[in-house]
DNA sequence: AAAATCACTGCAAACGTTTTCATTTGCAAT
DNA sequence: ATTGCAAATGAAAACGTTTGCAGTGATTTT
């Protein structure tokens, strides 16, 4: 436990007869010293097992190589998928990934912004638009760097990199009007703090009233983004409503949740209902039947980020908006309507 | 972007008309200070917005308050959800989360470590007892504290909290045994740099020559942790070496990725096939049929290990190792034995 | 040969806190 | 009033780097 006589830089510096900032210059900026000397330095560095101190490093430099990211709970894939892409991004560029999780309560999620901007974060990645009105002036004033994923800002107020949710929205809907249904429900995530989701509501909405369709209020059904939950919402939405052809979910946690009860309560997807998802993630190829679902570019995003961070980081002008394309996946969880 | 304008603690020390000391007291050990006094300066501080600096606080305090977590990819349901829990237990006792990933490369895994050390995280959450040597090296010279997770150290040499592995899949593999399986293969997990896949396998290996069963070469297949990867391996198996009537799966995954195949090709799970899987993520309840496994706490995990090291970064004795139970789950993947 | 340029190197001042130690203050007991 | 003591405060030294500026030779230019 001898942490407090970990070699610093001075012990280095003395060991290779530099001063200081030599010793410094040596291992963080290599052209400016003499290869000799250099190599000196470093072996120093390594014969005393010298661990640059990050924290001081960052005190004196005034940048920390870390980018923090504030998500929903990473136990939704996309999710997942997206902090993993991130992290591995920065990594390769010498950043660190701080990840902060908020189970969608905006204030948890200022508390968990606040504390990375405390932390001293070069940048911040954030989800979605909607938040608590005093992130963006907790962000101004910390004037620190920010990306949001997921959702495009239609005001370019934000630097943004995401899909157009509600537009995915309107084509899947679409897709199931083709089909024939005329009868529609949906399972949609919490719209409360989530404007993917309500984008997503509004998306079905607009393709159904464009075709003088009406959703009626007992066919939507709000509930969590567990599989549990789902069963639960849709076993409840067949109780209170039946007689839809048609299920459009809020993404495809939802939308395998509901073929879990489906299957257990015997009911045939799609020959007597459809199901949509949304996102596209792994089980969905693999659910029984093989969900129809908009793929969502998680992983891209997450990927697109980073490199957006890294850009605006190094001083690069980065285009505000950066809008992925969404794919419609059509497998066997969507058929003709019955009549 | 005003960030060199930032009120730094000087400036809130001077406008409450108090020296530095009290003002940093002021705010961090309330106790010391009189009422009055704390007051001005609390009120100072949120007049001008002072946000403290933690880079600052990290290096003249030699703790950062920060944990840092080296995981397999949180895609893994179980990693996400042991994540989750450990970071939600470090936030409420103050603490941030800094998680890395490493894709099950030790050297990955090894940098990545390094650079949470140099970030000067307090202590260290890594998964499992596989690592690079030079890991263990690299941790006592630091002095970090760290906690094992998943695995428990049959050699208490290392802080632990996790499960028996291979007793628990041994239980499994009886399970099967008592419905009348001889016949079986085993989709296992890599077992290079995984201690936890080589033990679940051992685990089998174990309980079938007790019965003096052989298990076959050909019948061992390892894979990703993907559903895709899972879906190849066990069509591989079929392909190769088809005949058995039980399958055990290193884990949930890969036993849903075989669930998933088998549904593809009219297999009928368990009439003609036993599937064994082992965690019980989420999805195993609702996979079709849903699927008989092995209960690993994983989110209990998380807390248990946040819980470890708080206390232990306090000061207190902490056990050093603790064992969680795991339990039989009997769902309907697996059945009788077909003659 | 002097002057100008150049590539390195070193000194010392940040960076914004916490914490030790000494000093002052307030208050109760003489 | 004085004393004694604890509580509250302040001055200044850390914490371990980076970095602006100045200095040193060596090399080139005039």
């Amino acid at each position: 436990m001898a942490r407090g006589s970990n070699p610093k830089l001075a012990d280095v510096a003395r060991a290779s007869g530099v001063s200081l900032a030599t010793a410094s210059r040596a291992l963080a900026e290599p052209d400016l010293v003499r290869a000799k000397t250099r190599e000196r330095v470093r072996e120093a560095a390594s014969m005393l097992g010298y661990v640059p101190h990050g924290v001081a490093r960052a005190l004196a430099s005034r940048r920390s190589r870390t980018i923090g990211a504030v998500f929903p709970p990473v136990d939704n894939p996309i999710f997942a998928a997206a902090t993993q892409s991130l992290g591995h991004a920065l990594a390769g560029a010498g950043y660190t990934l701080l990840l902060a999780t908020h189970d969608y309560d905006p204030a948890v999620e200022l508390v968990a912004t606040r504390t990375l901007i405390e932390r001293g974060v070069d940048g911040l990645v954030l989800v979605g638009l909607d938040h608590d009105p005093m992130m963006f002036q907790l962000l101004r004033r910390a004037g620190v760097p920010y990306e949001i994923t997921w959702s495009v800002d239609p005001a370019g107020f934000h630097h943004c990199v995401g899909v157009a949710h509600r537009i995915a929205s309107v084509r899947a809907t679409q897709h199931l009007l083709e089909l024939g249904h005329r009868e529609f429900a949906v399972l949609s995530g919490h719209t409360a703090h989530n404007d993917r989701t309500r984008e997503r509501l509004a998306g079905v909405r607009e393709a159904l009233a464009a075709r003088a369709i009406e959703l009626r209020a007992d066919r939507v059904m709000e509930a969590e983004f567990t599989l549990p939950q789902a069963r639960a919402a849709f076993a409840l939405l067949q109780a209170r409503a039946p007689g839809f052809t048609a299920l459009v979910c809020g993404n495809d946690v939802l939308a395998i949740g509901a073929l879990c009860e489906c299957a257990a309560r015997g009911m045939r997807v799609p020959q007597s209902l459809s199901v949509m998802g949304f996102d596209d993630i792994d089980m969905a190829a693999g659910a029984s039947p093989p969900l129809t679902t908009v793929r969502v570019p998680a992983a891209e995003i997450g990927r697109r980020a980073a490199a957006r961070m890294l850009a605006r980081l190094a001083g690069e002008a980065v285009p505000p908006i950066e809008e992925l394309q969404v794919g419609m996946v059509v497998r066997e969880s969507t058929g003709p309507a019955p009549r």
